[in-house]
DNA sequence: ATCTTAATTGAAAATGGTTTTCATTTATAA
DNA sequence: TTATAAATGAAAACCATTTTCAATTAAGAT
């Protein structure tokens, strides 16, 4: 999803399209890694000095309620963003420098199914992660 | 795993057994459903009361370490916890009542052998939850 | 192009969860 | 029973996040 499909996405939802949202929606999207609500905002410095802090947390909320965003869940911290491919997906994690791959296919219908008939629940939702280290982490020894 | 197990196990590793860390120990292990520390500490209430929420966090912190917790991710928060049955497992939670069901066949060596040779990570963990409504709140309709 | 208005922004203050500090207490081993 | 390091509780500190509010601005109407 390039920044400009984001972006015509929030005017479409009746948002304004600020420079500040912009710059935020152009961070995360230029970034392979997941970016903390902090990460993004030092990478805004240079991009858009002045901008505050707030308003990347409302940028992350709004675009996050619609969507927009995903979270990364393995790791240190519980609210780290990336743009979203769109669709269903889930992630694979280095722990090294923190770049995120996505894959689409997480065959787990077999066993959310199997699970289904065993407890009775009703399933909506999965999270399913992977975390290890990219190859040029592994390459590099450090990280 | 009992709270008598975890207790010896905490002694093993050259922790003191205060009844404080019996009381969290057994609050976590008597409850179904994934508990943040302030849901713990206030089920101590009655059973400790006058525990400082300090000693909940720094127990939490020394059984997480020693792997004797685990943590759910889907819901809210991402800082609540059930005590571990051992070994590799995984978790059904109720968005209703929290309720966590475990389960250990997560059916991914094939997923995960493909990811390693298509994008040359190595892969060392993986996070897997599913999230639904369980059987009680289905038939309640309430929660 | 200008005006109008509701949405958005930024600064400061408030909030709330978590951690640190430190003096006191206590589990454990000698 | 005693000695000692570990653990506790209260208060303060910390830090991420949210709220408040006055000033600014994007976008549609004129």
């Amino acid at each position: 999803m390039t920044s400009k499909s984001i972006a015509a996405e929030l005017r479409k939802r009746g948002f304004k399209l600020t420079p500040q949202r912009r710059a935020i929606i152009d961070v995360i999207n230029e970034s392979e890694e997941h970016l903390t609500p902090s990460d993004i905002y030092s990478r805004l410095q240079h991009k858009y000095p002045g901008i505050g802090l707030v308003t990347v947390y409302r940028t992350l909320e709004l675009l996050e309620s619609s969507g927009l965003l995903c979270e990364v869940h393995i790791g240190d911290t519980c609210r780290s963003y990336l743009t979203r491919p769109g669709g269903h997906h889930h992630h694979l994690v280095c722990r090294g420098c923190g770049k995120v791959v996505d894959f689409t296919d997480c065959e787990l219908d077999g066993l959310e199914n199997r699970l289904v008939n065993e407890t009775g629940f009703e399933i909506d939702r999965h999270l399913l992660e992977f975390m290890g280290r990219c190859i040029n982490c592994r390459k590099n020894k450090k990280n």
